[in-house]
DNA sequence: AAGCAGGATTTCC
DNA sequence: GGAAATCCTGCTT
């Protein structure tokens, strides 16, 4: 049978014409450690923990808004090469500690295990690529646009950037691309992004190609059809309340959040699903999820907890009898 | 300091 | 025009 995602492990890597060149990688990597263009109080995990005891296995953990603050860069070295890939882990396990990379690497990643590594490498790509084709499925949820950059229109273009920006902190850049589509986008040099923003146009350029990648294994995937997931189905079907054609509301937004714990538990959660009472763990990064969704960079926990407030009088949500810090309750539970 | 309440105004679709 | 976004003052925890 054959491995679709062993072969885009391999093509993204080894065939310089989908852009996934050392270079471009290795900027993205340089890049993301400079400038501050969100909230700068983001915790940063602890990355001593994540690469003790990892030798030849680079990992980096930084935090990144989508689900628990976690994104990921694997760096894979020996002495004939180098793979550099990012990994933005969207939706994590529950366990950090059990990151697949991690597993690769205690299977044979180790100096000295020669005859072991090229598969282990094959391996390590293709536990990688399926945690960015996860993530980048996951932040089209959270975007609300399509994984395709050919298909974005305009708006979808700059949710991508404001959400790229962020991740790899850099400055905002949605300006040089305004106007543009997503198809506009994707017949761009690297120079043009370049050109259009000195700062960032080489980040963003490539990370677009992932996109551009990822898009193609998808469709690919599907067409076959040997492996269609949920997820696909979901995203391409656009299934989500969010998806109905009609602007989100910030209720409907807040009760898919609640709707995946799993996701978004530690920054939103159940206190009685039931009688429909919620809290708010951790306001900032709910706002930052809200202003994603709503290409609303500025957007905060006051502005959010105002919008809140204007259901009062709507009767959509309300302060639960026993009023808390926030804690609210929706007047119609599901 | 952070959250809460609600008025006023502006922005966006 | 409706829903938020934004900005604000004053109050509470």
């Amino acid at each position: 049978m054959s491995n679709p995602v062993g072969s885009l492990s391999q093509s993204m890597v080894y065939e310089p014409r989908l852009g996934m060149t050392d270079e471009s990688l290795t900027v993205m990597e340089r890049s993301r450690t400079s400038g501050e263009p969100w909230d700068p109080e983001e915790s940063k995990p602890n990355m001593e923990t994540l690469e003790r005891g990892v030798p030849g296995l680079y990992l980096s953990c930084f935090d990144m808004l989508l689900t628990e603050d976690t994104t990921w860069l694997v760096k894979v070295s020996d002495s004939s090469q180098t793979l550099t890939l990012p990994m933005a882990r969207m939706a994590p396990q529950d366990e950090p500690e059990q990151c697949p990379v991690i597993d690769s690497q205690e299977q044979g990643l180790s100096p000295g295990l020669e005859g072991q590594e090229e598969r282990s490498l094959e391996q390590v790509q293709s536990l990688v690529v399926g945690e960015v084709l996860k993530d980048i499925e996951t932040a089209c949820k959270l975007l609300n646009i399509t994984p395709d950059p050919v298909e974005w229109n305009t708006g979808n273009v700059q949710k991508w950037l404001l959400w790229t920006e962020h991740l790899y902190r850099l400055p905002h850049a949605g300006k040089a691309f305004q106007d543009l589509t997503g198809k506009d986008l994707c017949a761009m040099s690297e120079e043009e992004f370049h050109q259009r923003s000195p700062q960032c146009g080489d980040t963003l350029h490539a990370h677009l190609d992932i996109w551009k990648s990822a898009a193609a294994w998808m469709k690919e995937r599907c067409s076959t059809g040997d492996e269609k997931t949920h997820a696909d189905e979901e995203l391409w079907s656009e299934a989500d309340s969010s998806c109905s054609g009609q602007p989100i509301h910030l209720w409907q937004f807040l009760r898919e959040l609640l709707q995946k714990p799993h996701n978004y538990g530690r920054c939103i959660r159940w206190l009685n699903k039931d009688k429909g009472i919620f809290k708010i763990e951790d306001s900032a990064h709910v706002a930052r999820l809200w202003g994603l969704r709503k290409n609303r960079p500025a957007m905060n926990y006051d502005k959010l907890s105002r919008s809140i407030r204007q259901y009062y009088k709507k009767g959509i949500i309300r302060k639960p009898d026993v009023s808390q810090r926030l804690v609210y309750q929706f007047v119609h539970p599901v």
